[in-house]
DNA sequence: GTCTATAGCCGGATAGAC
DNA sequence: GTCTATCCGGCTATAGAC
């Protein structure tokens, strides 16, 4: 087994990715060319195509990278003191990781926006949100449970919607960092806490 | 003053620009390629180059057509009772209004996404968005005001907040409409209310 | 103003040497 | 595996007749 090989491989593409993610962040995917790609990779067309079939599966492979949970912290998270983290705190760490990691809000923003008509985007979409939704469900269902008081079945059936309007909340908050100069996040996120906040039984 | 010739040339620009829209949002802006838009239109190129520089100038007046607050209701709105319509209200029916006018929810999230990237649409967007807050933001200060008994004063303040994150509700419900096939905005918006519904004072 | 036909360019992808 | 040089297709935009 040509491990050695295979690592450089994988940090090859790796190379071209984030050449890429840096083009289509700042001019967007159809207004990079290849030969930009192959300019921020420092790395000649032959090289790119040896890793790539072509443009559409390095927007793929990006879109991958970009919407993947894959720094989704593992629900449940507790604090120190052993209660479970606020929901919203919970996303708004997700969120501070996803962005940190692909460079800001721009890009996926873009890649909603392609995703929109593009299946194979789509497809990338529809297999990774769902686990992020999974995320938030199992989070707000524990927190609800413990610090709320509600009952397990009764907590896990109200998590499911809340998890969505939580995600829904990061949406709009990402659209806004793109658009809004001096959009403040922590603002915005302490205006939703009553959703959490008020619920009780 | 010519003035069915006007009219008429308004007419032909519109056809184009509705069939640019129909296009667009079932292929993409950078799939669909112009002779699309001639076939959609029933038109010919000489006859659409004769009302549009290019392709460019087609999406820019598309996308203010479908990001135009237009149909933004003149807040402030009041029920048969003379009582404000509840802010979350207000926004439904905003959302209701743009999404029958440009044909569901992916040509807002296709154009938010080239904007990201397009000085020119990002433009239009600045241009309208802030008026779409404003109009927010009005209502849920009259709101706040009449039927939760905060000062005008205080309502203005918290209404500049509460208004980002009405909006920030409404786009991530435009991504899930997309991309979740079985999105009950409703229920969405309803889980929201206690941002409102819980302020006192 | 609108049509048909076409020009001209640009970008994605490949060929072949090393 | 990577490079340079090049091809080919397709797209936008225009020219010129009506």
């Amino acid at each position: 087994m040509p491990k050695v090989s295979d690592e450089h491989r994988e940090q090859r593409r790796q190379q071209i990715l984030d050449a890429a993610m840096r083009s289509f962040a700042s001019k967007g995917f159809d207004d990079t060319v290849m030969s930009d790609i192959f300019a921020e990779a420092g790395l000649s067309a032959g090289a790119v195509y040896g890793h790539f079939e072509g443009k559409q599966e390095i927007l793929t492979a990006v879109a991958e990278a970009v919407l993947d949970g894959g720094r989704l912290p593992a629900a449940p998270a507790r604090q120190a003191d052993g209660t479970p983290t606020h929901p919203i705190d919970f996303a708004d760490g997700f969120a501070t990781r996803l962005m940190d990691h692909v460079g800001g809000a721009s890009l996926p923003l873009q890649i909603w926006g392609r995703a929109a008509a593009d299946p194979a985007l789509h497809a990338v979409f529809d297999a990774v949100f769902p686990r992020i939704v999974d995320a938030f469900s199992e989070q707000i269902a524990i927190w609800l449970h413990e610090t709320r008081g509600l009952s397990a079945a009764q907590a896990g059936v109200r998590a499911r919607l809340l998890a969505s309007v939580l995600a829904g909340l990061l949406q709009g908050a990402i659209v806004q960092l793109v658009f809004v100069p001096d959009f403040d996040r922590t603002a915005y996120l302490a205006e939703s806490r009553p959703i959490f906040d008020t619920i009780h039984e």
